[in-house]
DNA sequence: ATAATATTCAACCATATGGTTGAATATTAT
DNA sequence: ATAATATTCAACCATATGGTTGAATATTAT
């Protein structure tokens, strides 16, 4: 019965979880954007739009600044780093793997 | 309609984002497990953990070797990598952040 | 004051998610 | 052959997701 979803992890990668939030991360990355700037160029609704960004500022991947009756779409960094730094924990153990199959391909190549 | 979640990311960062799911990761970093193995530790019944390890299955996270009639359930590296390699596409840019952020505190302390 | 613009809200819909329980299936042990 | 063990399947349930449309709200321009 998750209605609170508890970690804060659950959130970002759900919100990560959808092609359209991707993109809407993308263009962030390199601007800020209003709503209807945002929502030109997807081909959903503008109220869609809306969701999904209500979906990434729950998450805190992004901000919205208000002037007037405009938002401002930013990116913030800090979840991104939270979700690699989870994801990196694992590295050590995936390299390891990768180590082993090296070592089998430049066995079999001898 | 995505009853097809065509990304592989999609699936990836769905199947994380849900905490039994990433200590189900956690878990077989270490090593294999078994249902029942993997299932003692959680407080959901097996049939709620077997759903969730096809989640993490169809993300291409873990795969399953079958002997009989027991499943040895191992992490699989590659879609965590694909996962990390995604979200480091914005390091560039929070790292440009995060300098700013430095500079203004730096600029404080003088 | 009126109209236009920017955005959210509400109601709705179809499907997905995460859980349950009890039956089914397959394999292994006695 | 029978029983035990390991796992999935099916049906069910409550809630979430991702979309729609039309109305509401707030701000800005004329």
């Amino acid at each position: 019965m998750p209605l609170a979803k508890q970690h804060p992890l659950d959130k970002v990668f759900m919100a990560l979880a959808d092609q359209t939030r991707r993109d809407i991360v993308h263009r962030l990355a390199d601007n800020e954007y209003t709503m209807t700037e945002l929502s030109s160029g997807f081909d959903i609704s503008l109220a869609a739009v809306s969701k999904h960004v209500k979906v990434l500022e729950n998450a805190k991947l992004i901000k919205r600044r208000i002037t007037g009756r405009t938002h401002h779409l930013s990116l913030v960094p800090e979840q991104l780093t939270d979700a690699l730094d989870w994801i990196s924990i694992y590295r050590h153990f995936w390299q390891k793997r990768m180590d082993k199959l090296t070592e089998v391909v430049e066995n079999h190549e001898d």
